[in-house]
RNA sequence: ACGCUAAUAGUCUAGUGGCAGGACUUCGCCCUUCCAAGGCGGGAACCCGGGUUCAAAUCCCGGUUAGCGUACCA
């Protein structure tokens, strides 16, 4: 199996069995967008749902907003967006190397081109008959590349608006508000799930790089000299991270580094507890999404790599057919957001803490769903010698989570077993009724779309009011007593037990 | 973004300047007392737009999408 292939069977399985596919693709598709489908909603929804359980619900301090994804100019005007992601490019004819045309400029003039419009960067080019400094080639026109997608406001085209490039300015331009909200206390915490949207030049790589995407972002804000008195701090300390420092990264690292997020801390791998807090819940967040510890690190990204509002950045990245990809982003934003809206808006951006008026810094992890969603499928994905193909979620990702099938049609063991499958859904689980054809393609059909349980009626159920459950992961089977259904699929989905615990329990029985 | 390659049912694929074929999937019926493999029948496709031609799914041009390379990437 080669490495590129897995991503392909994972698109095709994707694609053919309702968990997703390319945007208006019966008319030729729109590149770097995608449309979940039946089953990639539901799954989609469930890591949502885990990220807000954890990262939200859990919490004293932090509470979830919904902004707006079409901001105004001024927004990026402040944050720094509009600079730094409205590049003039230019590209030689000869050897296709590309080139930022003010830096270019600079390198040759000495003067700073930076933010002049294209004709005059045009100008200076003829003027100073800049050529390619790879090849000596003629270099193209100059194109404006704005990875923001820009629209008008307003009939007229009054103001310039633009989809927001990431969820953490709706937060930023509230601040005072959600402050007040908070009752002016540090720390805390302001939440929110929703699309982003980057015109990237080449989208690739499936959900990996869209053109629009979902996050689940936090702003944590909390006093910059309390950085070590975090609130929950005892919970993590103990909790195993996976760290890859930037020494290690110069020496060439094979294997992460290992160690609790207290040590972590101590050992100034990682800069605050803040910080660490938040490795460590999305470390136990990858675990229970089915990715293992040894696929997934912290990587602590060098000076050229972090954005431009970071003084650090400790993105996760997953260990992917495709290469180590980052899945999830950890930034320490500082002062940075709030410096720059609160002077731009002439807002007084600070917060008396012991009689001392501060401005709060910013730790923010930001998760990408479609990227977790493309890992956890990715490293699920099962396969066999005779090409059959299955996924193996844990039940708190499965889109769905038991299936109930009749052994035959006929003989009323079809009510039976829809009357089982109505009853478990009212009882609230994700469940999937499947009649057609022989039991072993059902089977088979359940298992490719990741359903840990599938629930049989057979002629003993008619009689005794028994039904059997069968795993997925071990092909086992064990008959039970039909109102002792739903508290054992209870106990199997949360992982009381697992199912040769439950096989023994019931033989002693 | 540029370059190379490709595009035929849901999936995989055959094919030719002259009626588009198969396998699997799917649907219906029959058979079938537990792991995709029986029988019969049905449905379903030439990426989009131009051009050349009596005739284009096939040749040419443009676009779209995908893969790869280079570049870009908070």
């Amino acid at each position: 199996m080669t490495e590129e292939r897995l991503m392909d069977k994972i698109i095709d399985v994707c694609k053919r069995r309702g968990f997703v596919s390319p945007t208006a693709e019966i008319y030729g598709g729109a590149g770097g967008f995608f449309d979940y489908g039946p089953l990639g909603t539901l799954m989609r929804q469930k890591i949502i749902e885990l990220w807000r359980q954890s990262f939200v619900l859990d919490e004293d301090m932090v509470f979830e907003i919904s902004g707006s994804t079409l901001l105004p100019e001024s927004v990026f005007q402040a944050s720094g967006h509009l600079e730094s992601f409205d590049d003039p490019l230019v590209q030689c004819a000869k050897c296709n190397s590309m080139y930022r045309a003010d830096d270019i400029i600079k390198r040759n003039t000495g003067e700073s081109a930076e933010g002049l419009p294209i004709a005059e960067l045009d100008k200076k080019f003829k003027e100073n008959e800049i050529k390619c400094p790879n090849c000596q080639g003629e270099l193209g026109n100059i194109r404006q590349f704005n990875l923001m997608f820009k629209t008008e406001i307003g009939s007229t085209g009054g103001i310039n608006g633009y989809l927001r490039p990431e969820t953490a300015q709706n937060i930023f331009i509230n601040f005072k508000r959600l402050a007040g909200f908070m009752r002016n206390k540090l720390p805390f915490g302001i939440a929110q799930f929703g699309s982003s949207f980057r015109n990237e030049i080449s989208p690739r790589s499936f959900l990996i790089r869209g053109r629009e995407f979902e996050q689940m972002e936090i702003e944590m804000f909390y006093d910059p000299e309390k950085e070590n008195e975090h609130p929950r701090w005892e919970e993590v300390a103990d909790i195993e991270i996976n760290i890859v420092t930037r020494e290690m990264q110069e020496k060439g690292w094979k294997k992460p580094l290992t160690i609790t997020a207290e040590e972590a801390v101590n050992k100034k791998h990682v800069p605050n507890q803040y910080l660490a807090y938040y490795l460590a819940l999305e470390t136990e967040m990858f675990l229970v999404l089915g990715v293992k510890a040894e696929d997934f690190w912290f990587r602590h990204m060098q000076d050229h790599e972090a954005p431009h509002y970071s003084a650090g950045n400790y993105d996760l990245e997953a260990n992917l057919s495709i290469g180590h990809m980052e899945i999830v982003g950890n930034a320490l934003r500082t002062d940075y957001d709030l410096l720059k809206h609160a002077k731009a808006s002439k807002s007084n951006y600070e917060i008396v803490v012991d009689e001392k008026k501060i401005l709060p810094h910013v730790c923010e992890p930001s998760l990408g769903v479609g990227r977790i969603l493309y890992t956890v499928l990715e490293k699920c994905y099962r396969e066999d010698d005779r090409g059959w193909t299955w996924f193996q979620f844990p039940p708190a990702v499965a889109p769905l989570e038991v299936a109930v099938f009749p052994l035959m049609k006929k003989d009323g063991l079809a009510e039976f077993a829809h009357d089982v499958h109505t009853e478990l859904k009212e009882a609230g689980y994700l469940s999937f009724y499947d009649e057609s054809g022989k039991i072993g393609k059902r089977y088979a059909r359940a298992d490719e779309v990741g359903i840990p349980f599938c629930v049989t009626i057979d002629y003993d159920s008619l009689k005794e009011y028994t039904v059997t459950i069968r795993d997925r992961d071990t092909m086992e089977q064990i008959k039970l007593p039909l109102e002792d259904l739903e508290v054992a699929l209870g106990e199997l989905m949360e992982g009381d037990s697992d199912f040769q615990e439950f096989i023994d329990y019931a033989n002693e029985k």
